[in-house]
DNA sequence: CAGCAGGGGGCGC
DNA sequence: CGCCCCCTGCTGG
């Protein structure tokens, strides 16, 4: 690859609004006519400031503004929330800020299966992930969340491939969302570098980019187009250190806050609790909400004054069993549950009850 | 110290 | 993904 074609894609693009127009021209009509949804330029400002809502930036952010690519330029996201026509659903910030990075993804995506499709034998990923980058609107994805974008990676190996392609297809497996939201013109190319897409090509390339993520041991089916998170044991997990992106080691990010997670149920947890404030299960008895059920059902014991865990030794009993776990270990140090199985020492019933499912299944297994 | 709420991990479906 | 569980931190007596 020449330089001047890396120039035209990574060139000055990071002050030049048209990029911003390249995106806002393929979202969907309806909602742009509307003015749903604005997006324009955002200068970085020099400090946080308290006033400006806090849009979480990624270490591969960082350093990609300092390689001079297109994370140069972060833009401001602004929404009015009220009944999208396209969508007929209701967008709140999140929601938007989801809209935004889904698309980003989704562009990208497309493009980097184009692109493998086009070339995967060369060294042409980086000038791929750059030309995606630089086309999709990158800067918005990476002011949106954290992610592992490539477009600052000097290179191309199969790792840092596979990282890229993992992060942002995390948000492709939500098919719902990209079904509403992917017209055919989204996905279209209008350079040479376009070529036709059938289901077998794309799969060919989701076959591609799948060998080089070693499936975890929950993997989906293969006849599933969308890419799994990228496993833990993809790579030797680096050493903990301020160097080193978090979301290498964990692959689900929080978009707002950047806390990682090991399991997207985790984060979307996490979300719900911290940012969006959803929370689902409400206690009959007062205002209180949570997004956990066990936490609610914990919780209306408050109410009812259920006390199901019992102290073996008085007559103390508690609505949680780690309460009774640390009654056990103030009051009667000395009163453990032996394993008749393996002679393991447990505090609580449950605790010894747990450990019977594994104990004596394994027992089992050995006869 | 007890009670409670919430975060996060693990496991089965 | 739902559920269960453990752990931790906060608060009030």
């Amino acid at each position: 690859m020449d330089d001047s074609a890396n120039d035209h894609i990574c060139g000055s693009h990071g002050r030049d609004t048209s990029l911003l127009n390249v995106v806002l021209d393929e979202l969907p009509q309806e909602m742009c006519k509307s003015n749903d949804f604005t997006l324009k330029p955002l200068a970085i400002p020099a400090s946080p400031s308290s006033t400006t809502p806090q849009v979480p930036k990624s270490p591969c952010c960082a350093s990609s503004r300092e390689a001079g690519n297109s994370c140069s330029q972060f833009h401001d996201l602004s929404y009015v929330p009220h009944v999208c026509s396209t969508l007929n659903m209701a967008l709140n910030l999140e929601d938007s800020l989801r809209l935004i990075h889904g698309i980003a993804c989704s562009k990208l995506d497309m493009h980097l299966r184009q692109m493998t499709s086009v070339d995967v034998t060369n060294a042409s990923s980086s000038y791929a992930l750059s030309l995606c980058c630089s086309r999709t609107g990158v800067s918005c994805l990476c002011a949106v969340g954290p992610c592992s974008c490539s477009s600052a990676l000097p290179s191309s190996s199969p790792q840092q491939l596979t990282a890229s392609a993992s992060c942002q297809t995390d948000d492709l497996t939500d098919t719902h969302a990209l079904e509403a939201l992917s017209p055919s013109s989204l996905f279209s190319l209008s350079e040479k570098q376009s070529v036709d897409l059938d289901k077998a090509t794309i799969s060919q390339d989701l076959s591609f980019l799948n060998s080089l993520i070693q499936p975890s041991s929950s993997a989906s089916s293969t006849n599933d187009l969308s890419i799994q998170p990228a496993p833990q044991t993809l790579v030797d997990p680096p050493p903990v250190g301020k160097n080193i992106c978090p979301s290498k080691m964990l692959p689900f990010s929080c978009s707002f806050c950047g806390r990682i997670y090991r399991q997207k149920v985790h984060l979307r947890k996490h979300v719900m609790a911290q940012h969006t404030k959803q929370k689902p299960f409400f206690c009959p008895h007062c205002a209180y909400t949570t997004v956990e059920k066990s936490h609610l059902t914990v919780h209306i014991r408050t109410h009812t004054g259920e006390r199901p865990y019992i102290c073996r030794v008085c007559h103390y009993s508690s609505s949680q069993n780690c309460t009774l776990k640390s009654h056990y270990l103030r009051k009667h140090p000395e009163s453990k549950i032996n394993c008749v199985t393996c002679g393991g020492t447990y505090v609580t019933e449950l605790e010894y009850q747990n450990h019977l499912k594994n104990c004596v299944s394994t027992f089992d297994r050995t006869l």
